[in-house]
DNA sequence: AGTCACGCCTGCCGGC
DNA sequence: TGCCGGCAGGCGTGAC
């Protein structure tokens, strides 16, 4: 469920909340999640351990413990943190909980999409989860030079180019229609037939979109909740995403819904062109 | 190497 | 009202 910008406010939240505090106990539920929960080397490395930082590549959190482990977290599609200040009713589809000193996070995904894994903080970098993926929008090697190069070595359709992690990391189906609308760039164009002023476009339309969702924390849908239990409020500012049949608000054409690999892309047939305004 | 279809799960919503 | 199909913000695998 969770893209970059949800993603984003949930470690600011988590680490609001927890920096500095000392793990107790954790516990795990025993069904498995996208892999099964390394229950008992969890346990071990991180009770009585402090939480040093919570960092975020990509859509992968990492909880660093005093310990020298690292907790790896995604939460897939449906998961999701929140914070207990008191004691709370046990609620269906938990899979882990952290108690700390006067409070306890509880991990909940009905899916069981998410992951839950533990490395040695000098490693996690390299781990299969996150060797392979491709920069960060906001790293300073994301340039629309940088875009533009890269795009120019794939004919896949741009809306599959975004959603690649090894490519560009942090975008998901939300983002990446809406920054295709914003830049005015139709799905199915093939990213190597971009124009150096459609990458520019883009490359801005991108952070735009991001920075934008960040502030707003993030798109509230279906069961997305930030750890306070907070709505994000992005939802409203969403100019395609699900808006099939509704006015462009650009131009007032009805959006279309296409499924691009499976996943829908939604987008103005009059806004977006289908392919270059110059061909070369 | 690059691309695509599919499966993993549960919940929700709309149509009949 | 109840059932059923389709759909959901992600990612890994295997086939081509």
């Amino acid at each position: 469920m969770p893209e970059l910008p949800e993603v984003e406010t949930v470690r600011r939240q988590l680490a609001e909340n927890l920096v500095g505090r000392r793990l107790v106990r954790a516990e795990f539920s025993r069904m498995a999640l996208r892999a099964a929960i390394p229950a008992r080397q969890l346990a071990r490395a991180l009770q009585g351990a402090t939480v040093l930082q919570i960092r975020r590549r990509a859509k992968y959190l990492l909880w660093d413990f005093s310990s020298g482990y690292t907790m790896l977290a995604h939460l897939g599609m449906s998961g999701h943190f929140f914070i207990g200040h008191e004691k709370v009713d046990p609620v269906r589809h938990t899979h882990g909980r952290w108690r700390f000193a006067g409070l306890t996070v509880h991990f909940v995904d009905p899916r069981r999409f998410g992951l839950l894994k533990l490395y040695k903080t000098a490693e996690v970098l390299e781990s299969a989860e996150l060797a392979e993926l491709g920069p960060e929008p906001f790293d300073p090697i994301f340039t629309p030079d940088w875009l533009r190069q890269s795009l120019k070595q794939s004919a896949a359709p741009i809306k599959s180019w975004l959603l690649d992690q090894k490519r560009l990391s942090g975008l998901g189906n939300i983002y990446a229609n809406e920054a295709l609308f914003r830049s005015r760039i139709h799905p199915r164009r093939p990213s190597h037939t971009l124009r150096p002023r459609e990458a520019q476009r883009l490359h801005t339309a991108i952070r735009q979109v991001l920075l934008a969702a960040i502030e707003h924390a993030g798109t509230t849908f279906l069961s997305y909740k930030a750890p306070d239990g907070g709505d994000g409020a992005f939802y409203d500012s969403l100019l395609v995403f699900q808006r099939e049949g509704l006015e462009c608000h650009r131009c007032g054409v009805p959006i279309e819904r296409i499924v691009q690999s499976g996943r829908s892309s939604f987008f103005c047939p009059t806004c977006q062109k289908a392919a270059p305004r110059h061909p070369s």
